[in-house]
DNA sequence: TTGATATATAAATAAATTAACATATGTTTG
DNA sequence: CAAACATATGTTAATTTATTTATATATCAA
């Protein structure tokens, strides 16, 4: 059996759980998904995944008070992008999993 | 900028949202943490934690459900341990994310 | 400067999660 | 078989999160 290497102190698990909480939501997932390719405006984030604009905007608010994900305005579009891609390594992690 | 492989079809996304959700929690990472070493009762998660019995049994039995851990009883005691150690690999994959 | 487009915000509600407490069940031991 | 121990279950209350609808703000283009 694998050991986890350095345990985790107690307030890194709280900040672990609170960003696996904030991608814990299908739609935040493709999200996640669509900007590992490349920075999308909300327009284009609407359309990946099919969900109205005031609700993504709420998730991709949500995301980037989180730390997830920042964004810049440009002309009338806003883009977001991934703060950090080594969060895509989720999927793969997760994808690792028998229970998946 | 790093490309998600395959892009995850809409059910596993739910699928990976439902696990996510289900360890995005101080507690249940810690009950993980633990059960990388080796599996526990529930007796010895509850001093690994310091939750109380109600409550860790709780958490357990989500956990189980959910199919990240499984248990079998000894005695009086009832051992939880993990269903794939592949799970533990999202500290590491957490660890590397710059917003953590 | 007005209208159109893109995005954010606010407020209300619905739904889900967490915690706490009380009680029940299963197992061993005397 | 009764008491003790380990764990599970049921119920409710508290809190958090997600969704919807309506409205506001920012920017551009005519």
């Amino acid at each position: 059996m694998t050991v986890v290497k350095d345990k985790l102190e107690a307030d890194k698990l709280l900040k672990v759980a609170e960003i696996l909480k904030t991608i814990a939501h299908p739609v935040r997932l493709k999200i996640i998904e669509v900007l590992s390719d490349e920075k999308r405006t909300v327009s284009e984030l609407m359309e990946a995944t099919a969900i109205e604009q005031s609700l993504i905007s709420h998730h991709l608010i949500k995301m980037k008070d989180k730390g997830v994900l920042s964004s810049y305005r440009e002309g009338k579009n806003v883009y977001y992008q991934l703060v950090d891609d080594h969060i895509t390594k989720i999927f793969d992690c997760m994808e690792g999993c028998s229970f998946i």
